[in-house]
DNA sequence: CGCGGAATTGAACATGGTCAATTCAGGTGG
DNA sequence: CCACCTGAATTGACCATGTTCAATTCCGCG
């Protein structure tokens, strides 16, 4: 299947890619449909390829072994994901699944070391992507050491509005279903907590809930709130 | 400073790199003698230095605004750190201090991306090591997550007798200087807490602690504490 | 209209944090 | 060599945050 390199064009991670360099890579390209609610992969399948997404989002979770399950993060459209094998693992760390609706670019996973070495500028900017990951990842954990769960939870549906908020209205819409117990797994807290959280909030008059459905009404509020103890 | 090769040819990051490379590469770096308790960079410094560590133990530590500081990691001899730059980021997102006496290999950030475009397999390595980093840190909010603080303290410690034991007698010892404090601060939790869990562990037998200093005498029992609810 | 997953909310409880008071180890200087 | 001083560690009592358990209610979809 032949994929029009205007589709791409406009993303981060091929900025200053030659459209030649471009087409090659997306010859070995295959693009796919994936309806809300399926997996793109589960955690420990063999790694067979790695993944773009280009429409809609998805979450990516991780299980341990007594079943309880986090969400490791949000991929947004324009994000690479599916890694693995560049990381020297053989199977997927986690499962990545459709939040709603989306579209998604993969690649073999065999052909990453080869376009690594062809374009080194690829592998700057993958470097980079992950840097970026490790920083928020390291980010979540001093959250986690050093806040309390309302700090948490504030910080978490800030950082949701801006990877991926639309402007609506009376607020700021998150884009896609998002669940309290989802928001839990970000947090690490339980969804009752957060449950009780936005309910006061909602009482406060800073966000709007709704079944799967996230309103922000005062940033402003929620940013106060993120970060600084009241004193 | 004419560095010799075979000092770091036994890293595995320079595991497949040609002598002829690998000479280029020292001819640029700088060694030097960290004492105990000084810092090779500072959080928020201008990062002009990437580094390696030969010998000794650093911590790396991150401070938030309001003053509570994490333990980001141990960097142990071999390994790479002060990446920043090469994660497109000018300043340095932690602290770096000797716990012991080190002794570490420094080059210009700016030679990092004129090595990466050389040496792709380079790249490749460090795309790696930043994956692995990026699943500890994974692995870390995950247990924060889901695990009690009993559990989590487990586990760090078994993670620092691997990383960092020497067989000694009765036990592994812990091969550098450890507070309370720091394993509270790898743990997300509060010296005291840890203070406890290490007083009650000494009472069953499966450590021996000491002011800085930690011996472990049980591997299996406290592996048994690390995976798995007691029933 | 009824079913099921999502959300809300209350009450009891527990883990672990906070505060505070000592004790202890070890390096420094008299 | 000992007395002192500092930072580390220990330990107890109290308390708060957030979890657990449980009972309903709500919403959207078939």
């Amino acid at each position: 299947m032949k994929i029009d390199r205007t589709v791409v064009r406009s993303l981060a991670l091929f900025d200053r890619m030659s459209d030649e360099d471009l087409d090659r890579l997306l010859t070995h390209a295959t693009a796919r449909r994936v309806a809300q609610g399926d997996a793109v992969f589960e955690q420990g399948q063999q790694a067979a390829s790695f993944f773009l997404l280009l429409h809609g989002r998805l979450k990516v979770t991780q299980v341990t072994e007594d079943g309880q399950q986090i969400i490791v993060r949000v991929v947004h459209p324009g994000d690479l994901f599916g890694f693995a094998k560049a990381l020297q693992r053989s199977d997927y760390p986690g499962t990545a699944r459709a939040a709603t609706e989306s579209v998604i670019l993969g690649w073999p996973t065999d052909l990453w070391p080869q376009f690594v070495e062809q374009n080194p500028r690829l592998a700057v900017s993958a470097m980079q992507t992950i840097g970026q990951r490790l920083e928020e990842a390291h980010t979540r954990i001093r959250e986690m050491s050093t806040q309390e769960v309302e700090r948490r939870v504030a910080h978490a549906v800030l950082r949701l509005s801006k990877q991926a908020g639309r402007k609506e209205g009376e607020g700021i819409r998150i884009d896609f279903p998002i669940s309290r117990q989802d928001i839990a797994e970000m947090t690490g807290t339980t969804l009752h907590t957060v449950s009780r959280i936005l309910s006061a909030w909602e009482t406060l008059g800073l966000v709007q809930g709704g079944r799967q459905k996230l309103l922000i009404r005062d940033i402003a509020g929620l940013s106060a709130l993120a970060d600084g103890p009241k004193d």
